[in-house]
RNA sequence: GCCCUCAUCGUCUAGUCAGGUCUAGGACACAGGCCUUUCAAGCCUGGUACAUGGGUUCGAAUCCCGUUGAGGGCACCA
């Protein structure tokens, strides 16, 4: 039997990250078991619709690495993916239903419901249908008025769920609802169009949040209902934010999207989504796994049940190994987008400045946790930066005037050093401070301040090299003159 | 209110199914140190956990029951 999975969102919005960790543990199931990653489109309600979501969910599923073979996009043989294509199917498997006696016709006001709810809320009971349609005589509601369909749950009994990671599940039939299947407009709710999908689809295995486990025996009544073979079952649990709440936009990035912008590789955050809630045990101790390792050593009975918290901490660790593993040129590759972004270079990046980018790479590559971050950690190379306050060009434990001869010699040795290259400007100022009696990093500090405008920087002399000699040297005069009048002043 | 699920360091987890090798291992974060031109990176060291009460057993983080806590569900939403 070809194992057979599926990813099923709705198009309401930016898919969530909880969801996306799901949707791992699907795909990473599928491949291993050389199965099928189905993606369908749950776009059953119209009120919820937002335009350009289904876009938004295959980019950002293709740009995590994770592909399906049947689907949008890409087509298939149980076509098509998309809900709102088969109405006509949900359709006519309600009215199968009805037609068995296994569901009923309900043609109860909104008002009406909400007024029965209310009432049984008073009394503290669980809010449910009353079934006031249920025992209305067949065709008594008429097919050609507005009206729903409901299933038929028995009153008594139990429903019993297999949960793969948790055993048998245990439900009483009398506190289920005659949930609706097929609404007033024509459309099917989640419950009616999932089985039959699921199961017109061949879907063999439903990995879901646990916040599904409730509602599974209204589904599992209606496969017994169709007289189908229920798939198997696996609920895992949800992931959390820091504060112990479910993840949402107080907690930060929860897109895909949001991820990619703030500079995640993506086969970091699918290391890091893998590993939430599941590790491979076997006394194994590494963290970072590639894609290959991940879908072979993938275990969906060892899914940790309790919620997991989604940890930035540990996600931006996780971030800068991956970004220090990479070549310097494919680290150069992806860093560019971010320069642009911020507006540090053109879009078409001219190829004179791709000297200077390449001498910055290994400069920040063991600092980053995100690719953004290279914006403010370089920003000082395509900007004009202000002059630094005085006090931070005097250096630890020297007076002004010391500051003052130090930066001079500086700018000497700058403007005469044959070769304006790290490795041959970093003796020659050692050299210097040496003579001038300081330790070299009282010289370099002062430096770094006039030059940079930071008192943290990526290494001075790489920095310098990439920041060329002009600009060097006018930045070495400004903070001259900063100290002179300061000087003058005191 | 009713129903369901879950429970090991602050966080992610190994160990739980097949009780002893667990005075509970790793990682992130944190603290200290080394290295060092700043910051990182790297290396070394450190602290911190089996929610709780009972039972079963020679022996329980591991099995059973209660309690507490946390999460989820109870729509013409998915």
């Amino acid at each position: 039997m070809t194992v057979r999975v599926r990813f099923a969102p709705s198009p309401t919005g930016h898919p969530h990250i909880g969801n996306i960790r799901t949707v791992v543990f699907n795909w990473l199931f599928a491949r291993q078991q050389h199965g099928k990653f189905i993606l369908r489109i749950e776009d059953t309600d119209r009120t919820r619709y937002v335009e350009d979501a289904i876009h938004v969910i295959t980019s950002g599923l293709r740009w995590l690495g994770m592909d399906w073979d049947e689907g949008p996009e890409v087509g298939g043989d149980y076509g098509p993916y998309i809900q709102s294509q088969r109405l006509e199917l949900y359709r006519q498997k309600a009215e199968e239903l009805v037609a068995m006696g296994k569901a009923y016709r309900c043609d109860c006001s909104p008002e009406r419901l909400e007024q029965v709810r209310e009432a049984q809320r008073a009394r503290g009971e669980t809010p449910m249908y009353d079934g006031h349609c249920r025992n209305r005589p067949p065709g008594e509601v008429s097919p050609d008025k507005p009206h729903v369909i409901r299933l038929k749950v028995p009153r008594e009994g139990v429903t019993v769920m297999h949960d793969l990671l948790r055993g048998d599940i245990v439900f009483e039939n009398r506190l289920l609802d005659d949930q609706i299947l097929l609404k007033s407009d024509g459309f099917p709710t989640y419950h009616l169009a999932v089985v039959i999908d699921d199961h017109m689809m061949g879907i063999t295995h439903i990995m879901r949040g646990d916040d599904w486990i409730s509602s599974e025996p209204k589904r599992l009544l209606l496969y017994e209902a169709f007289g189908w073979e229920p798939p198997v079952y696996a609920h895992v649990p949800l992931v959390l934010g820091t504060d112990g709440k479910k993840l949402g936009k107080r907690h930060g990035a929860v897109s895909i999207d949001e991820f990619r912008r703030q500079g995640y590789l993506p086969e970091a955050l699918f290391n890091f989504l893998a590993l939430l809630g599941w590790a491979p045990g076997g006394g194994e101790e590494r963290e970072i796994f590639s894609r290959e390792e991940l879908i072979e050593r993938f275990d969906i009975t060892h899914i940790n049940l309790a919620p997991a918290v989604f940890s930035y901490d540990k996600l931006n660790w996780m971030n800068g190994c991956y970004i220090r593993a990479l070549s310097h040129d494919e680290l150069l590759r992806r860093l560019i987008p971010f320069w642009v972004e911020a507006g540090m270079i053109p879009p078409e990046v001219p190829v004179e400045i791709l000297p200077t980018l390449k001498l910055l790479v290994p400069l920040v590559q063991e600092r980053l946790k995100t690719l953004r971050d290279v914006v403010e950690l370089t920003d000082f190379i395509f900007t004009d930066i202000p002059v630094p306050p005085v006090e931070k060009l005097i250096g630890a434990k020297m007076t002004a005037e010391q500051s003052l001869d130090a930066i001079r010699r500086v700018q000497a040795l700058m403007a005469g050093a044959p070769h304006f290259e790290a490795e041959a400007l970093e003796m020659p100022m050692r050299q210097l401070a040496a003579d001038l009696g300081l330790k070299a990093g009282q010289l370099f500090g002062i430096v770094r301040n006039a030059v940079t405008g930071k008192e943290v920087s990526p290494p001075l002399f790489g920095s310098i090299e990439a920041l060329g000699r002009a600009t060097t040297l006018k930045r070495l005069e400004r903070a001259e003159e900063a100290l002179e009048a300061y000087i003058k002043q005191n």
